[in-house]
DNA sequence: TAATATTCGGGTAATTTGGGAT
DNA sequence: ACTGTCCAAATTACCCGAATAT
């Protein structure tokens, strides 16, 4: 668990999700990925999560990991 | 293997493909094909091994398989 | 301050999922 | 063994105007 995290706007993570920016907003409402708030409202998102939800696929083969 | 890989939907990897997208959902389901799952259950799948797929297979020979 | 792009919200189509029967 | 279709439920995509970010 990082202290210090890079933050990604909706944008970049639906790009990397290949989804929609409002359902990024959405997976952040249902609590599905967590998010933090700017002052203004706009959400951000930890990039390490985002990243840790893109290797956690279903692929039948081992994942590399990190000291591999 | 690049981490950050263009990612398809179900329906363009069957479009490619030319079957239906369940077809593709089962060749995930069984390991086929590597995929991703968006936190709201909804698969992806990493355009590099999609092409590399469609690309495979021009030998006319059978492909070996795990009992052959 | 102004200008542009993005991200709010909601509402409604389209896609995907999973199971089951053919 | 593999694929295409039918179904209901869930998820996602696209529409708008207004607010926020840079």
């Amino acid at each position: 668990m990082e202290v210090r995290d890079r933050l990604l706007t909706p944008g970049e993570v639906a790009a990397l999700f290949r989804v929609d920016p409002k359902t990024v907003t959405r997976w952040a409402a249902a609590g599905r990925i967590s998010s933090i708030r700017t002052p203004g409202g706009h959400r951000r998102f930890r990039e390490s999560e985002v990243r840790a939800l893109l290797s956690a696929g279903e692929s039948g083969l081992p994942e590399p990991r990190d000291g591999d």
